[in-house]
DNA sequence: TGCCATTTAAATGCCAGACAATTAAATAAC
DNA sequence: GTTATTTAATTGTCTGGCATTTAAATGGCA
């Protein structure tokens, strides 16, 4: 196995791509073990740095796991949702703040994602995850509520919803819709007139849900929307008005 | 700038994530440059070798850029859709591949976040992007043409209808679901009468698109999920009596 | 002065060799 | 047979160095 034609990329970039190729090929399967770094270098024939360095690109995608010791070594790591989890919310939070996505864009999106989950969750939704909601509700109502602690609780509250249309590849993608909106979302200041309109929001949505009525839920969503939409409006024009 | 020597994480991986909180913080700049190896490995107390392996575990995310000679370095990238979109697509395939997700599933999901885009694409939907989807047909109601290509023009057409929500943010996120599909769609092999029907659903999703008409679209994208789920459940029972 | 070739310096890319730390298995002692 | 010890394999880290690339500084020349 050998590399470097003339290639202008650098050679631990090389060397980990073949080696994620050959975990996407199927080649190299889950759990199975790499040649020892030692056993890489001969084979690619570049040092154990350069090979260490592809290892640890490997390591940062979550394709590899590394274990020290006698029987350690590089193992194919089984990619699961929950470790793709933060990877995702990570990268679609950076590309909302370097690109200049408008608040309205992003809440579009991820308002439209959400609908769409509303028919399944309605119909498949557990008592869990109405528990979870209701749950989130009661703590929002608290006063004393930080403004961080009201969005993470939205956060969580929305979550469920998605949860409940059990499927989690669903799940997996409106986890960077919905998350990455967090600190956009804290952008926005919640008065307690502000958040008795959500909580009474949330709470239509969730006896919607509770009665399986997929047609409630899309209102409330859509209701929340545009009152979300609303709210940021005119906190963007005060601080117009303010400079 | 010290870090935890009492950690079980390796110390680049430390490193590599003090450097991440410092770009999502927004404490580093796009375009920003990083100060040189040298530089960092004196900050951290560390040797080159295990700050490079920092960088390259930055680098493998896109957080970052290196450019050699003088005035090289370092830099905070400014992260894309268009660079996202690969590694989203790698990772969702993975996901799919390892977990063990059912067609059904993954299949519902896809189609599902897809209808969502539905009535915004009619919306909004230019002149382009509807050239884009007759074209496709068009190529894919070509004799001779192999299963792969027709499965590629499957998802161009797709992208197409997404992108004409002229969303950002869900082109982005349904790049993943529609894209990471395209594997699984490859196992199932299409007859030439199947091809007429696909196409058939594709133009009726065409000329909906066309006259704005949302239900009209949502109503082709729905026959679509429910013809390639029986097909699916077909190719599946046939490998099982061949068996 | 103005332009072009050369040199220089700074930075990343890569390598060799070594030692430390960890871990499981082999071995020895009781 | 069980426990303690040794051993070997492997990753983690460091030191020091050389190669390569690149832009800027320098110098020569018209």
């Amino acid at each position: 196995m050998k590399i470097d034609p003339n290639s202008n990329a650098d050679l631990s970039a090389q060397i980990a791509k073949s080696i994620r190729d050959a975990i996407i090929s199927g080649d190299l399967i889950v759990d199975q073990r790499l040649p020892s770094e030692a056993e890489l270098s001969d084979q690619f024939d570049v040092s154990r740095p350069t090979v260490r360095e592809a290892l640890k690109r490997l390591a940062a995608q979550s394709l590899i796991r590394t274990q020290r010791g006698a029987t350690g070594g590089a193992f194919v790591n089984k990619l699961s949702f929950e470790e793709a989890y933060p990877q995702q919310i990570t990268t679609s939070t950076l590309l909302l703040s370097m690109n200049a996505v408008s608040f309205e864009t992003a809440c579009e999106a991820r308002y439209t994602l959400e609908r769409s989950c509303a028919p399944l969750s309605a119909l498949r939704r557990t008592a869990d995850h109405l528990a979870t909601m209701r749950a989130e509700i009661h703590r929002q109502s608290q006063p004393g509520l930080t403004d961080e602690a009201f969005c993470a609780s939205d956060v969580a509250f929305h979550r469920a919803l998605v949860d409940g249309a059990g499927n989690p590849v669903l799940s997996y993608q409106l986890a960077g819709a919905v998350e990455a909106m967090q600190p956009l979302m804290n952008m926005i200041t919640f008065s307690a007139r502000d958040r008795a309109k959500i909580i009474e929001l949330h709470t239509a949505l969730a006896d919607a849900l509770e009665a399986n009525n997929a047609t409630g839920v899309d209102t409330a969503l859509a209701g929340l929307e545009s009152y979300t939409t609303h709210l940021a409006k005119s906190v963007m024009e005060k601080r117009k008005n303010k400079a």
